[in-house]
RNA sequence: GGAGAGAUGGCUGAGCGGUCGAAAGCGGCGGUCUUGAAAACCGUUGAGGGUUCAUAGCCCUCCCUGGGUUCGAAUCCCAGUCUCUCCGCCA
């Protein structure tokens, strides 16, 4: 959510930089809107200021013992038309709300201009993309051949989208998430959580996963108002919603491992082979809590320590930053990790780094303080550290050797307890 | 599933329908004392919004949420949400 006092002094900047991301919302409709509530506002306060007064007088009138019938009779009348405007004003400001809610960040300056994924910039690439002298196989054929990798009994299961990993492809699996949980606790200073993977609405609204992303998250169903998760930024960053932290303890840095869900409704025939686009997939997700002085620096650190786990497996990779037009809603500036797939000869996203500003703290009273200031809204930021299963998928396809088996990275070989992984 | 208790400021916790935005304590901040610190003592300290150049005034809202009663609600009534305790069931 957007300032709103920021808003209203400055509505035509600000629609004019969210129409550089897409926004298409009319600054007429908002501007008439807010001259309406207003107006309303302005009544509403005159009304129960003459509401206050005159019952005050009554009180102290009552005290001494004197009657006062003639002012209770005609506070009746302000009662009344109290009632009808607080009515008028509360339709005004659900609509404003609305609004509110529907609009996306503010780009920072540093965000490159475009409209699409196309006009994405490539800030920094990592290694060079792995050279095979064999044809590389994708992870599919590699995980089947290896005969750890299962779709079709994961679509008797559950159906399409969804895949069993058996035996050393399971233990890499695991493995992978314990290495990343262990490096950024270890070496970056973040505190690793366990939390639920079903949340309440309030909590999704506060990430703003909704109201937006509705038919991207699987709500449960019976008497439960709650939805598993599409990411572990949904608990994690609402574990401090309506709190006001202490400046001197920023930033708070937050990892956890978990599982997330996502219908992938408008992915139709979108990454259909394979186990880079599922329902269900494992991230170990990183979160801080930033003074909102030096959030940026916090970016760069979030986006180096991510960074950190593909450089240690040795993939190589390239950091893009996000165009206006391809940024999630909520964000302000957004780097992507895409980690080198030789099987696909191309580079996949694996990580997603963001800064939101205040636009989440916002929505989830979020604040920090120090000394006798007046609170303010922080900054949050999240990234992934990283998607587990695509690095899984990483991993195979530019670890494989020409006879089919897979080399363990060094730095997972004490993991492992092993440093090939063949037929079994 | 059964029975009961509760929800008030950063925290703990009082609060007869009318100077209650709310006692007290803790914490925070400022000061006195001290070589320094602690202790003690004194003072100060809720949040949000409107108007405004203003972090100046003035005004409004907020005691879990939403309704209701009333001239007037933290206080009374109704509904809901959440939390806690005990019993049962259970990983």
């Amino acid at each position: 959510m957007l300032d709103r006092k920021a808003l209203r002094h400055d509505a035509e900047t600000i629609f004019a930089q969210l129409a550089a991301r897409g926004y298409t919302g009319d600054l007429q409709t908002f501007v008439n809107l807010e001259n309406k509530r207003k107006n309303l506002q302005a009544e509403v306060e005159q009304l129960q200021n003459t509401r206050n007064v005159h019952s005050k007088a009554i009180g102290q009138a009552k005290s001494k013992g004197e009657l006062a019938d003639d002012a209770m009779i005609a506070m009746k009348d302000v009662g009344e038309q109290l009632k009808q405007q607080e009515k008028a004003l509360d339709i005004v400001q659900g609509e404003l709300e609305t609004l509110y809610l529907s609009m996306p960040n503010i780009p920072h300056v540093s965000v490159p201009e475009g409209s699409s994924e196309d006009e994405n910039k490539v800030v920094r690439s990592w290694g060079k993309p792995t050279m095979l002298d064999f044809v590389p196989k994708d992870h599919v054929a590699l995980g089947e051949a290896l005969g750890g990798m299962d779709f079709d009994a994961a679509t008797k299961i559950s159906g399409a989208r969804f895949s069993i990993l058996q035996g050393p492809l399971a233990k890499l699996h695991r493995v992978l998430a314990q290495f990343m949980l262990d490096t950024h606790t270890g070496q970056h200073g973040y505190t690793e959580l366990v939390v639920p993977y079903l949340v309440s609405r309030k909590s999704l609204f506060g990430t703003a996963q909704l109201p937006k992303m509705d038919e991207d998250i699987f709500h449960i169903s019976g008497d439960w108002d709650l939805s598993l998760i599409p990411t572990g930024e949904v608990p994690l960053t609402n574990l401090y919603r309506d709190n006001i932290l202490d400046t001197a303890d920023l930033p708070i840095k937050l990892v956890a491992h978990t599982p997330c869900f996502r219908s992938e409704a408008g992915s139709y025939g979108k990454d259909t082979r394979g186990m880079i686009r599922q329902h269900q997939f494992e991230k170990v997700e990183l979160v801080q809590f930033a003074n909102p002085e030096v959030s940026y620096d916090a970016l760069e650190s979030l986006t180096h320590a991510a960074e950190t786990i593909l450089q240690l497996l040795e993939l190589p990779y390239q950091v893009v930053s996000l165009c206006k037009g391809d940024m999630g809603f909520a964000s302000a500036k957004t780097y992507d990790l895409e980690v080198w797939l030789p099987g696909q000869q191309m580079y996949r996203e694996i990580s997603s780094c963001s800064n939101f500003e205040s636009f989440q703290a916002r929505r989830m009273q979020i604040r920090h303080r120090s000394k006798q200031e007046k609170p303010t809204f922080l900054h949050t930021l999240n990234g992934s550290g990283l998607a587990i299963g695509r690095a899984l998928v990483a991993v195979l396809e530019n670890y494989q050797q020409a006879d089919g088996s897979v080399r363990v990275p060094s730095v997972l070989q004490p993991y492992m307890d092993s440093d090939v992984i063949t037929v079994v």
